[in-house]
DNA sequence: TGAAATGTTGGGGCG
DNA sequence: ACGCCCCAACATTTC
């Protein structure tokens, strides 16, 4: 619609949420030729970053401060707002006299009912996008017309499905809420990763020299055969549609990659249909495990201080900068779950608060792929060995000596299991198991057996 | 997007 | 030469 046909007075807000760009921005793109002002929004909400670890919450304002800057390269401004959404979104949007509210929508089961409890009180209308998932839900079904239980008929359904039509974007001029409602964005650090929609295509433009080969190195904690690019796409700092578009699917590693991000909407698409699998086993009997009540156990994982080298160096690239390698997610994700035979949602809980890449649905769903309780998910009886593991995909040590440094003279014969080595190894080297670094917490073999037990219970088998 | 237990096979040491 | 045993190496099944 050519904007001399727009009512003079007309105002479109967007809010950005988890949509912090304006490249492929379906909410942002639509309100520019939706009304003859424009107003962008940011409402931070104290309540979720109160909860929020540091990664993401320094990520989050220099991305919003970093959208501000894109914003005012257009000779705009980006209006943000300090409190509750559900109060100052509609005020807001009274105080402008908005005629139409934008913003991309979200599978969060939080974000979800904010956002209906919101539209509910809006006296204009509003106009929503999923413009942070390739596919739509409900676009992505079995001939029954149901969401897939499994990935892989999901995958097959999932490549034909339609991908994201941009709208048009218009000339609208870009406007700002009255000062009375603006805060100044709260103090932060500089977080660990360049930030914005710049920083995105940094670490895409890196990624790509190394996404043909993704599927030989992708599991290989010690090699940077990952795109880097979790984070990004957590706040929406770039679009799937434009990885796909940059990216493509012509070679394998290209494929391999672009089947990620269809399980990254798989999951999100599940949240919706299942909003209690971000507590609940998908699969409910496997709620009935008698999950260990070991409090130091919890506290030795969180701390990578397990004795398992490769379980520790994970949980301490995770601590010291806020993302994990994704192999080794999943091994100690396996070792919680499987080994100490602690409840899945302490090690989901744990990873939010610090991943900063952390997503509900994502999160979830992945814990569960891990404790078998989800549909799809890895088998019951299928136990990660964390000492095989990591011969396998760390074989010469690279990964664990840079994560647990008091282990960096040991061989990569050893160094995957320390106290097997011989005594004088260990001297030499400065290694005092129990003191320097710990002895393992549990007997991998004891611990084997005694999961598949609770499991086996659990499930009523014999 | 496992691992361990169990089963099978075949080469070589040895009486 | 032959049978027996051991045990890698590989395959199958079980969890």
């Amino acid at each position: 619609m050519p904007s001399d046909t727009l009512e003079e007075r007309s105002c479109a807000v967007v809010w950005f949420r988890n949509d912090l760009r304006l490249e492929a921005n379906p909410a942002w793109l639509s309100a520019t030729s939706a009304a003859r002002t424009v107003i962008p929004l940011v409402v931070v909400d104290p309540a979720i970053l109160a909860g929020v670890g540091p990664f993401r919450r320094n990520l989050y304002l220099a991305n919003v401060e970093a959208l501000s800057q894109e914003i005012g390269a257009l000779g705009g401004e980006l209006s943000i707002a300090v409190g509750n959404p559900r109060t100052l979104v509609p005020k807001i949007c009274d105080a402008v006299e908005a005629t139409t509210l934008h913003f991309n929508r979200t599978a969060s089961g939080f974000g979800r009912a904010r956002d209906n409890a919101i539209a509910h009180q809006l006296n204009c209308e509003h106009v929503t996008f999923w413009g942070t998932l390739l596919t739509e839900p409900g676009t992505v079904l079995t001939g029954k017309g149901t969401l897939s239980k499994v990935f892989t008929p999901f995958w097959k359904k999932w490549v034909d499905a339609p991908l994201p039509v941009m709208p048009a974007a218009g000339d609208a001029q870009l406007g700002a809420i009255p000062a009375e409602f603006t805060s100044p964005l709260p103090n932060f650090d500089a977080p660990v990763i360049e930030p914005g929609n710049h920083g995105a295509h940094a670490s895409l433009r890196r990624w790509l020299d190394g996404v043909d080969d993704y599927l030989d190195t992708r599991d290989l904690p010690g090699v940077p055969g990952t795109s880097q690019l979790s984070a990004h796409l957590r706040f929406g700092t770039i679009a799937p549609i434009t990885l796909y578009d940059t990216i493509g699917t012509q070679t394998p590693g290209r494929d391999g990659f672009i089947r990620q991000l269809a399980w990254r909407d798989w999951y999100a698409h599940m949240l919706l249909e299942t909003p209690q699998m971000l507590d609940r086993a998908v699969r409910s009997e496997y709620d009935q495990v008698q999950w260990r009540h070991d409090p130091k156990g919890l506290q030795a994982w969180k701390d990578g201080r397990t004795g398992y080298p490769i379980v520790d160096a994970g949980m301490r690239q995770l601590a010291e900068t806020g993302w994990m390698h994704n192999r080794v997610r999943m091994i100690v994700g396996s070792f919680l779950v499987k080994d100490l035979l602690i409840d899945w949602r302490e090690g989901e809980r744990w990873f939010r608060h610090l991943l900063i890449d952390a997503e509900p649905s994502q999160n979830a769903g992945n814990w569960q792929w891990v404790a078998g309780t989800g549909t799809d998910a890895a088998p019951y009886f299928r136990v990660f060995n964390p000492i095989g593991q990591s011969e396998k995909f760390d074989k010469d040590g690279t990964y664990i000596k840079q994560w647990i440094p008091e282990l960096r003279g040991l061989d990569a014969k050893t160094i995957h299991a320390p106290w097997t080595a011989p005594p004088l190894d260990l001297a030499t080297n400065g290694v005092i198991l129990g003191d320097t670094y710990p002895e393992p917490i549990v007997d991998h073999k004891f611990a084997r057996d005694r999961v598949l037990a609770a499991y086996k219970l659990a499930l009523g088998k014999t």
